[in-house]
DNA sequence: CCATCGTCTATTGTTAACAACCTGCAGTCG
DNA sequence: CGACTGCAGGTTGTTAACAATAGACGATGG
């Protein structure tokens, strides 16, 4: 159970699950002083949530003004990102091919189960953090550590405008399914499971 | 032209080049304080560099461990990132179309230039920079800021590979076609010469 | 009346001191 | 002999004070 350790991790934790539940409206201003104390730590480690969000795609940073909130993209965007999102995760679950190890498996289970609760609990922004998390930790066990950061880059922008959460337990399902074919080490269902997830 | 405002940009960019030129070998670890006396500042900015180049694919970070000089990826993820790079490009190019507007042609030749100056002072970090501001000058003339991070990621880390530029001379004049092929307002040639340079 | 300049305030940028943390090593105990 | 514990040194993480900047507002002069 990977605990933020530093605070710039914990603020930035909190700052991204707040954008994701839309807490906030894009275009807003964020202020540094403010959430600084609103979390009761000093503007450095907000600062670098700042600078991190940003690089994420979830704030847009100008020198000297501060940050804004960022607007979703259009559908034409949406859907393009999804076919690129589907080509990179491909490509990583083929390249080293399954099965992975034992110790990787259990790291996706973890995620997995994480993604439960937050289903459980009905929690929109922890199942969104949590489905990003568990398509990140198939791919770090895959070895697709060289195409994680632009692959995050690209489903941050899409979880800002996903709606499609009708049901949580229908997410935690399709997910169930995915780890399924991991752990059996059926590739063909593996793809075919995953791309039934991404859309 | 525009200059780094800030001291957290000037370190940035300079550590950047500093990583493109090949200057510290893949794995090196980087100290802030060791930076920061270098560059005559204090370790602020020089975090703050680190952070946003790790952000970019250029260093690995760890928690009070600090950062290390990125591996390129091997010869299967280059060929694949080639392949969503021309993908993203192209995408941008073709969905808002031409023409684009007087002042953001003005913008991308702006860009050529500074590339044609890099290559005539034989300098690759230089053209390795030019080159890729360059096209990102043309994702933004064309409507693609949403895209532009996520392509960045990709290409910073093929940046890290890249070592075929046998005759600079060649390579302003490939992206001196494309730069015409804009101006002309022609798609159909502009993504030829787009996926000819793109490789 | 309008444009321009200067001041004022809020906010971000930078710095340096201090705290917390990892690592390696020596010493100690089983 | 091996593992464990507790220092010691160095590095990163955090803080709060200070500096610099942008934007707003009003005074001034044409």
């Amino acid at each position: 159970m990977p605990i933020s350790r530093t605070i710039r991790e914990q603020v930035t934790v909190q700052l991204r699950d707040e954008v994701l539940s839309g807490a906030f409206a894009p275009g807003k201003v964020l202020r540094e002083a403010e959430l600084a104390s609103r979390f009761g730590v000093s503007r450095g480690p907000v600062r670098d949530a700042f600078l991190q969000l940003a690089n994420e795609g979830y704030l847009a940073y100008e020198p000297n003004r501060g940050v804004t909130v960022q607007h979703p993209p259009d559908q034409s965007d949406r859907e393009f990102i999804t076919k690129l999102r589907r080509q990179i995760e491909l490509y990583v679950v083929r390249k080293f091919g399954l099965p992975v190890s034992a110790d990787a498996l259990e790291q996706v289970r973890s995620a997995l189960d994480e993604l439960r609760v937050a289903c459980t609990a009905n929690n929109l922004a922890a199942v969104k953090r949590c489905d990003l998390a568990f398509h990140e930790t198939i791919l770090l066990a895959c070895g697709g550590e060289n195409l994680v950061p632009a692959w995050k880059q690209l489903c941050s922008r899409m979880a800002l405008a996903y709606e499609r959460f009708d049901v949580l337990a229908d997410v935690h399902e399709e997910h169930a399914r995915v780890f399924r074919a991991l752990e059996e080490g059926d590739g063909a269902v593996l793809e075919e499971e995953l791309m039934q997830n991404i859309r």
